[in-house]
DNA sequence: GATAATCATAAGTCATAGCTTATCATAATC
DNA sequence: GATTATGATAAGCTATGACTTATGATTATC
């Protein structure tokens, strides 16, 4: 199976996670969004295409309103990567843990 | 407690999750790295920096190589942002499920 | 039906982040 | 000790992506 890491592009950006994060603690409409936020409308609405294509947001319609709400899929998603991530890469590290040598620490680590 | 989201910026950059996948893979030095992606080694030092600054790899001097490899660290940050994540949006998620008033759909949601 | 409100998309600007070459520091080898 | 190998950092260039204003589409309201 292969991962496209969608959430992570979606969630590296400080104003998409202000937008996560708002609609997380509660539902919320684009206009709403943008009062909150220092940023225009038309940035709010690309901010929720990009949660929207990763399946972190989800919109339902009210009327004329878009209220946003926290999708499970993507948070799903995440949690199936990390944990598949966490058996195998981890397991690896146990193993190179297991059987590694014995070195003479001569200088130290980058930084 | 309050949550950086270092993993994420770091796992966003398609070069840098190559870097983070081969040394997932197999632990591995740094002309190594750079032999077998398509950009230079300082390119790979800098990645490798913003992985380390995420505690996603660790540096282990070898000689005069530094052989990387998983950090459990970072994967264990993400996993409890990510279960905190799950109890709290989630609840919240299920609590407007069950409130949720009939609505009769006028429109497609967005794309 | 006209007006107002909500929100998505288009087009264009600009800052940031990832890349390069150049260089320095440290460690191994002859 | 001189040379080679390894890798981190510096400085500069450039492409990507996040922002803006403008606009169109849909829904509610008068």
């Amino acid at each position: 199976m292969t991962y496209d890491y969608r959430h992570m592009v979606a969630l590296a950006d400080p104003t998409r996670r202000q937008v996560f994060e708002l609609i997380a603690a509660n539902p919320r409409s684009v206009t709403e969004l943008a009062r909150l936020l220092p940023v225009s409308q038309p940035a709010v609405s690309q901010h929720l295409k990009v949660l929207r294509d990763a399946r972190l947001v989800r919109a339902e319609p009210r009327g004329a309103s878009n209220i946003y709400h926290i999708d499970p899929e993507g948070l799903g998603e995440m949690r199936a990567w990390l944990d598949s991530m966490w058996t195998d890469a981890l397991g690896a590290f146990r193993d190179a843990i297991n059987t590694k040598r014995e070195t003479k620490v001569c200088r130290q680590p980058p930084r």
